[in-house]
DNA sequence: CATGAATGAGCTTTCATTCAT
DNA sequence: CATGAATGAAAGCTCATTCAT
């Protein structure tokens, strides 16, 4: 699973143009798999479409990935990790304060969301498209994200700071709100992360009952 | 597209036990499509994994359904519809209060999700799975439900009771939070259904920030 | 295993002219199978070629045979059955007496290999495709087989009718003979089955060095 | 078809043990190719298979040899002149006895076919998947071995010295009964190849009714 | 009402082979 | 000498759908 170059180009993605080889086939196919399964899902998805949409044959796919299920494992998995790092940075520059967490950590999600839109909906909509084995492995990650949320929010209760009754229904609340964004957010309109951040900061707190 | 029959049967349905055959084989087949759609998803559900969990052969599902494009658009339209009267229903029982009414619909919302959990997931991840002349047709229905939240939310902003800045994201994350329940909810876990709609009745009214 | 059905055809093969489907799509492909497996061996046969002999489409292959695989197992199993039975027959039919009893068992041998040639090379050369799972179930035959060679020398050898030193040799070397007939024998020839099963059977009894 | 350099490998060929390219790549890649070929025949060998257990790239098997059947062609061409070659000098060492050159011809094909076990069984089984160019040119050499045989044994009849009826029996009898060796043979049991000889000399010496 | 039999198009994957470097 | 990257063809198999009965 090489790890840095598939990343390089995550960056780079976002959009829905047409895929060009341009670093190698490698990275051409992950980027056309990622657009193509954000389409038409998983199992809408044909290999063939992917190889199509990457300019490159059938055989150069399978030269690259050994299957299609390994394509989605590592798009997934790649994502997942991109998420879980920008937040483990948001709330590592963050203080101690749990509101000012909470902050930091709805925003790195809500920004993630929009500049990632794509790789966003694959990890939700596509998570049970996973082989048994594949989503084993992943749900450790996907674990330790939901305690990033939970710690966070109990730490708040404990402290007196958040005033919700049933801060598992805040968690989750939060979270729908937040990854829902990737589902209708159009990057072309006039609204911009930060700001769409701010605004989803600002629900999460009014979730939490934030006494601030 | 029959819907009087198909609806009569819906109210019963919403369990995970295996079908058999109660009113007849079409109920049989839009069943066993219900559970199995939910399960794996449009693309990765074969009409003959629908016929063989009716305990039906092939044959009589093409002679109850055309294809299975329509079984889809079929169930979906079905619990929209479903949904969509409910919602209705408990807006004309509340009276004119914004509040009271966004009590209601969290509520109708909520009930809706947790007792019909498979419809609920079937209707917001295949969505995108309809042909275009099912989707445009069913377009008109969703836009409806949108509006009715729009619609409650913009009243209690105008009428001072809701002080939310921005009422579409505070729209779009009460009904992310609402619809997610289907997604977690256990039926057979000790909270029920109306506890929980209490629950997101409070969550909602913060998200609004309700000044009652 | 329709085993009843497949073979009330398997006597009517043995030819190598197409085949056309007579009794139905499955004897149209099993012995097209047969055929096109015995000229080409099995990872040398594609499915497609089967199909086709046959006269039927691909899918109508998957209709009756649950994959590739299964047909070589369903052949080779019909056959083994089919050739012990005989063995099984001839043996009761024969009285006490090793010598008696062993030109039984080589006459019903050569019998069947000239009259289900092609039914004995596909038993004989294919048997290392066959699954790991089929192949322990039909080992159990295979061993039966060879027993029946085995006991009956043992007794000869004991009885001090045959008196060859190395019995499994013996054994092997008969058996080895018998087989090698389908490899070579022609059917137009001049020389009939009943001549030939009496050629190796003095070529055993010698082997054996038979006393008599 | 180079054949010296591959003949010199021949020899010290044979055992199942890992290749390890001694002579360079082409021999690696004969041995693998040889190794592979009897495991599970031509047609269920990939040339990636082959070139993985020779450690070396696909690409250099292809600089090595032009493809993959010339690879079989070489190694049934290389192992059948071996074996004729080893006839012709037992014969050569005999004198003119029949008997005895009976028993040279079946000692150094049983030595052969356990010394070689491998080689042995590729040209039994995989003799048909030759092309037809390849099978034609090769064919001369089969026949040759089969005229030492035939010639042998009419000589041992036309003498009166071998007593047996039919001689094309006979000799189809030997040739099978010692070419079978290779199949059973376990180069780790207790018995030596030179004991089997002696066994199967006897053998064929009761088959051709040798009256000694 | 319902079935068993069949089909053509498509699926994911592997094949032997090539070629620029 | 040897490689990494790529390809067209074909492999085994499944798909949604049809139709005579």
């Amino acid at each position: 699973m090489v790890h840095a170059g598939a990343m390089s180009t995550a960056s780079a993605e976002g959009n829905g143009s047409p895929v060009i080889p341009r670093g190698g086939g490698r990275d051409a196919i992950t980027g056309a798999a990622r657009q193509i399964f954000a389409e038409r899902g998983y199992h809408g998805t044909s290999v063939r479409d992917i190889a199509q949409r990457a300019g490159l044959s059938l055989s150069a796919l399978y030269y690259w990935h050994p299957s299609k299920q390994h394509l989605l494992a590592t798009l997934i998995e790649e994502s997942t990790h991109d998420y879980f790092q920008r937040c483990d940075e948001a709330l590592c520059d963050a203080g101690d304060d749990p509101a000012e967490r909470l902050r930091a950590l709805v925003g790195a999600t809500v920004e993630y969301r929009v500049s990632h839109r794509v790789q966003s909906n694959i990890g939700t909509l596509e998570w049970r498209n996973l082989d048994p084995e594949n989503r084993e492995r992943l749900d450790g990650l996907r674990r330790s994200a939901t305690r990033l949320w939970a710690d966070l929010i109990a730490d708040g209760v404990a402290r007196g700071v958040f005033r919700c009754r049933e801060p598992d229904d805040a968690r989750r609340s939060i979270v729908a709100a937040c990854n829902a964004v990737a589902q209708w957010y159009e990057p072309d309109g006039d609204i911009t992360p930060a700001e769409l951040a701010e605004r989803y900061i600002a629900i999460a707190l009014r979730i939490v009952d934030d006494r601030g």
